[in-house]
RNA sequence: AGGGGAUUAGUGUAACGGUAGCACGACUGAUUCUGGUUCAGUUAGUACAGGUUCAAAUCCUGUAUCCCCUGCCA
């Protein structure tokens, strides 16, 4: 992964305070970078969505830039909620992002189930040490002596019975003699406390459950607050970097690792103190218009709002990549929105400009016409053969001179885009009406001499066109005996008719009709349901656009430019598409998707009126 | 209600007691064989009220608003 930041760049707060850690000394030598352990520790009970991009950026991008070190730690710790198929997906999201956990920066894959013996044994020299205990309440019964803000909770009834009896009965738990629920393994902390965290929190329930790597082996399961910082501690994290709302849990992952170094040093009968990570919380990443709540998304995939995890209009990491976007452009958006303790909101429009931004210096240019309408070169004879092709030259990236130009074949009878004509232009119509002339780009300069209709639908369905010879390849008519340069003001694409590929064309809007439509609104009616705010109109498929035939190679070829094997192009003055899985080029089926399109300020203005 | 956080142009983000800057957007204009790109310019901000100071976005006090916390989820 690049890093775009320069030695002058400002620094977020996390960057500050290791460069303060490293001047200082507090993990290793002072002014020794490399000490810098990051990690992303996901719970393979989903897909990863591009609110996690930014923090697997972040992590790996710090640990990167310091030489230090990052873990990629699936952390397995509730087998109820955890599928194993979900972590190749994982996997390959993450790989696919950058961050290499195998690379020069990364430091392996963990799996927090295998740290549960040493989680265990820790645990129980917290019993010993009289710091916890096991209870025999039920859920309920927790929950009704936790207590409210203001009301402290009442102690748990086996709160201070026998070490020994709780070092039995915790032994007794693993070993699965009591049913699920029927205990815990609880910290004795202070049930008054005004932070709900540390009113005796559990660490440990009863579960018997099938775990994809321990298999039977464990009947207990550790809790997010017990096995977090241990694991943290025992990869030697430096900084664990974590969402805003583990600020509460802070106290408590301090608490566990304090409680564990307690009686610990020289000489200890516990052994030596454990390492001690420093917890730091940050902004999670959020958007407008999408979508990041787990069980929603779940949701919107089990109950087939969408085709799938990878339904490009979803937000996980794995739709945006079969959208098309690529990993460097969410790695330099993800740098550009930056990292602070302030819960914002980014507009959606701000990551596609940064796709546009890569795209437009990277991507190979084509000629494809989304809403075909025949034009028909009425003088063509004029030039020679009526039935002849000319191959015209086109430029494959104006942004890139290395790209090189292709061939393009040009014929009496092309497709252009519906869109491109007007019966009854306005002035600020740039493109082609009756008696107006414009470029075909890299072809030839026509007039509009007519049009033919449907007669039911009114729709155009022919347009008629001389062309002037003089103008091929699209350059200008030499000037007249005055001098005087004939102009023209707009030029528009187009595909020979008998050339042409014909494509599927997949066009995505945004999913959501609202800006933020994980939230409920206050005044939200009863029967309020988040999928009522869904885009109707979020996909549109083109079943017969006509693309230039190379394309038809390219879908099969291009990929090789990208390093994700994705091709990608920017379909001249529409947007960025990319070849979508569904293709089969050899059978002749070509899928692509629109990425994003190009900014259109005609729209704009025709929009205004 | 108790606790934990946060608040700088429309949006996002710098400035760490000493000239409030940058990016995106919006708006002008120029260039352009993409109404794209690029370039130039314009626009607009320290939540509020006090206090300390020669000097406050920054320190202090109070207020307002927003977010998070009462799973044997993570």
């Amino acid at each position: 992964m690049t890093t775009v930041e320069s030695p002058n760049a400002p620094k977020h707060f996390i960057a500050q305070i290791i460069d303060a850690d490293i001047a200082s000394g507090k993990w290793g030598a002072p002014g020794d970078q490399s000490v810098v352990r990051t990690r992303f520790p996901p719970e393979p009970n989903g897909y990863l969505h591009i609110g996690h991009a930014k923090s697997i950026c972040l992590n790996y991008g710090l640990a990167e830039l310091h030489g230090g070190k990052f873990f990629l730690r699936f952390d397995d710790t509730n087998p109820v909620k955890e599928e194993i198929e979900y972590v190749e997906a994982i996997k390959r999201d993450i790989k696919w992002l950058g961050a290499d956990w195998d690379g020069a920066s990364g430091a392996g894959l963990r799996w927090a189930s295998n740290y549960f013996q040493q989680l265990y044994d820790w645990a129980v020299e917290l019993i010993e040490k009289g710091l916890a205990y096991v209870c025999e309440l039920s859920g309920e019964e927790v929950r009704a002596t936790r207590g409210t803000p203001t009301v402290p909770g009442k102690a748990s009834p086996y709160r201070d019975r026998p070490v020994a009896e709780s070092l039995d009965l915790f032994a007794r738990m693993k070993a699965g003699e009591f049913a699920d629920g029927s205990k815990t393994l609880r910290a004795k902390i202070d049930m008054a406390s005004p932070n709900f965290n540390m009113r005796d929190p559990v660490m440990y329930r009863v579960l018997h459950a099938h775990h994809h790597n321990t298999g039977d082996a464990w009947c207990v399961y550790p809790m997010y607050d017990w096995a977090h910082g241990l694991e943290d501690s025992i990869e030697g994290i430096t900084h664990s970097l974590c969402t805003l709302e583990f600020e509460d849990h802070r106290p408590l992952y301090n608490w566990f690792i304090e409680a564990i170094n307690k009686d610990r040093g020289p000489g200890s009968k516990w052994g030596k103190t454990i390492h001690h990570p420093q917890q730091i919380e940050f902004a999670k990443l959020r958007l407008t218009h999408i979508m990041l709540g787990k069980r929603r998304l779940v949701e919107l995939v089990r109950d087939k709002h969408v085709r799938g995890w990878d339904d490009p209009r979803m937000s996980t990491i794995s739709a945006f990549r079969r959208r098309g976007y690529t990993a460097e452009a969410i790695r330099s958006f993800c740098d550009a929105v930056g990292v602070t303790k302030f819960d914002s909101v980014i507009d959606f429009g701000r990551l596609e400009e940064a796709l546009r931004d890569d795209l437009n210096k990277r991507a190979p240019r084509r000629m494809a016409v989304l809403k075909p309408v025949k034009l028909v070169i009425e003088n063509w004879a004029d030039g020679g053969d009526a039935e002849r092709t000319e191959w015209m030259e086109a430029v494959n990236n104006p942004e890139d001179a290395s790209a090189g130009t292709r061939k393009v074949p040009f014929t009496r009878e092309l497709y252009i885009d519906a869109d491109d004509f007007m019966v009854d232009a306005p002035k600020k119509f740039f493109r082609l009406a009756p008696g107006r002339e414009v470029r075909l780009r890299y072809g030839y300069w026509v007039t509009c001499t007519g049009y033919e209709t449907d007669e039911k639908s009114g729709e155009v369905t022919l347009i008629r066109c001389t062309y002037d010879p003089q103008t091929r390849g699209g350059e200008s008519p030499p000037a007249d005996a005055e001098g005087h340069v004939r102009k023209v003001k707009g030029t528009i694409h187009w595909v020979s008719a008998a050339h042409a590929a014909r494509a599927e064309v997949r066009l995505f809007d945004r999913l959501w009709t609202v800006e933020e439509p994980d939230r409920k609104p206050k005044d939200a009616p009863a029967d309020w349901h988040f999928t009522q705010t869904m885009n109707p109109d979020s996909l549109e498929v083109i079943a017969d656009a006509m693309v230039e035939p190379a394309l038809g190679e390219d879908a099969r070829d291009a990929g090789a430019q990208w390093a994700d094997g994705i091709a990608r192009f920017q379909f001249e003055r529409i947007g960025y598409f990319c070849v979508d899985p569904d293709t089969d080029a050899s059978a002749g089926k070509l899928v692509f998707n629109r990425t994003a399109t190009l900014k259109d300020t005609w729209a704009k203005v025709a929009g205004k009126g």
